[in-house]
DNA sequence: GACACCTTAGGACGGTCGCCCTAATGTGTC
DNA sequence: GACACATTAGGGCGACCGTCCTAAGGTGTC
């Protein structure tokens, strides 16, 4: 099989694996196991297993750049991009659910390891940061802009924590309602 | 030394240490180490790591439960309470910039792990959900005194894992001032 | 002082961890 | 077919994991 593919399948594997069960839980044998090839051949791909993180994160801020890509040239106004924003805790509600919020997670867990990754961890928030924080000034809040992106994102994490501890659907309903109700008030 | 007291000493130090490092990454060496007994030594005060954690938990929902109990005659008014809440990210700033919320990380960490705690975690959640959902019964707002203390907890949440991801004393300010002005527009 | 019992020390156990090596196999080029 | 190189299989390495055992030490009662 191609070397790349394969590099492909392991980072794919581990990202999914480091999301439902963390990624100090997640063992080298297991990811082997997902990725169907033998555990010491992982050295060929990747030096370490904080190589492998460093590669998921990077896969993981390339699909969030594309995504917010997306969204920018499906949705001509930027108050529609933002809901789609607060939208992504219902359309992943099963897996929040489950497993919470894939950012929000990891990075809580790098920081309590103190892993090198952390800074790389939190640069996935910077992304929705910066971008939330454009679409906010593109409606006129320049001046505060960046307080009302951290405002979103900051409910977006707590919804997802809730939704995790209690499995309560009509939380997320409810809360995203509140939040949008909240995002029309601000619109010109 | 009183079995009891080594006991205690056993659950402080190994609460810090679930705390700052996560549950999965403290290991009984380090837990004996803090505490300056030998290793093998656990067997005699708990069966395994997963009574330790239970016993932890235990004592932080004791801890709640006093902790909530003393803001109770400590004030009146039942929108000081929530206040009082509110300020909580405030108050332990420093800890949550470096660790996270207490709950949520834990909640968050034995979901990952599917662990058989999982549900005691989550009824710390519950012990501030429904303390939060009689104070708002006492303001007049029994009828959606739930959603309201489920919106309070999601806010804290959201605070406390964008506090630990970007390390931003500001942002909690901020953030705290407007929940405090949403609480002041319910007030009868 | 004798005795029972609570508490502790220290280490062995089977297992798994992340990591690393070597030999074999596949693949493309000429 | 010969060769170089990329990829893989399989397993060993030392370290540490959680658990469990035995023997020693401490403490209180009579």
């Amino acid at each position: 099989m191609n070397g790349a593919a394969t590099r492909a399948r392991i980072i794919d594997a581990a990202d999914q694996l480091f999301y439902r069960h963390g990624y100090e839980h997640t063992s080298f044998a297991v990811i082997a196991d997902a990725v169907q090839i033998s555990r010491g051949n992982f050295y060929h791909h990747f030096k370490s297993k904080d190589h492998i993180l460093g590669a998921v994160i990077e896969a993981r801020l390339a699909a969030t750049r594309q995504l917010l890509d997306q969204w920018e040239t499906e949705d001509a106004d930027p108050a529609g991009r933002i809901k789609k924003f607060i939208h992504i805790v219902v359309a992943n509600q099963v897996d929040i659910q489950n497993y919470g919020c894939p950012v929000g997670t990891l990075t809580a867990e790098l920081a309590k390891l103190d892993h090198p990754s952390r800074a790389a961890a939190t640069s996935l928030f910077t992304l929705y940061r910066e971008w939330l924080r454009d679409q906010f000034a593109l409606l006129g809040h320049a001046d505060r802009a960046d307080a009302l992106a951290m405002h979103v994102l900051a409910f977006s994490q707590g919804i997802a924590t809730l939704s995790n501890a209690f499995r309560d659907e009509e939380l997320v309903q409810r809360e995203v309602q509140q939040l949008c109700d909240w995002l029309s008030f601000l619109l010109p």
